[in-house]
DNA sequence: AAATAATATAAGTATATGGTTATAGACTTC
DNA sequence: GAAGTCTATAACCATATACTTATATTATTT
């Protein structure tokens, strides 16, 4: 989710009509024209930006209105910041890690030199 | 610079990284072991977050200790949010772009068929 | 219904990206 | 200084991505 919104994010073009759309509502052919860009390079950026629901459409006619979905942006951001923040307990997607983070106790590293009878308290 | 910020945030593996780093300062070879990953892939994808500036880097002995640059991703964040809020005329990047903006006026739409006004009447 | 306009999608291609294995470099201990 | 440890980098490969041109789809006007 976290992934698929930065992945958006992370492209001039797609940062560019976020930025346009952040003015003004545009239709598909406005982007074109204003960016200076073919048809199909906008739709499919347009496309992705719509997965990761940046981008809201409405439909006027024939033309497809894109609008910039803020609440979402602004949402998801600050979700991410908190996720950053919040245990690793919360996330059973990073059980394991936690497992083998949990190894290192107050020591600053798994490895070390004199490695000795460091891994072998298995409970 | 939101680019590659994003960019950089926008791989699982990296925000893996980020997240464990988030709990604690490590070194490359603790992110392999936890993250049972290759030490050139983390050393790899270590080197992209640096370069965001995301991540920290402390030598200590021959190990590399990473930790999450919190500061500076909050605050490029928020230059983000800015960002897109502020008005076009900040940017000198775009103003080709706020030309071809403004030629829409209160119109919708650069291109119509009938050119002149613009019909947004549902009846 | 035919013509046109706005948009989406398909197909092809070049480059970018993420992974691997192999090797080099930099410290540390002996 | 030799050996071992930690990290970076190089070389390679497979897949993903961003673009292009061509075509399909859908809505509107006549």
């Amino acid at each position: 989710m976290f992934e698929t919104m930065f992945k958006a994010l992370g492209e001039p073009t797609r940062l560019k009509i976020l930025k346009l759309l952040a003015v003004k509502d545009l239709c598909v052919c406005d982007l074109e024209e204003i960016m200076q860009a073919s048809q199909p390079r906008i739709s499919q950026h347009l496309k992705v930006l719509k997965q990761a629901r940046l981008v809201n459409e409405r439909r006027e006619g024939q033309r497809r209105v894109c609008s910039l979905n803020r609440s979402l942006l602004n949402h998801n951001i600050n979700e991410f910041l908190n996720y950053l923040e919040e245990p690793l307990e919360n996330n059973p997607d990073l059980s394991e890690e936690l497992f083998r983070l949990q190894c290192l106790d107050g020591q600053s590293c798994l490895r070390k030199y004199g490695k000795a009878e460091h891994k072998q308290n298995t409970k």
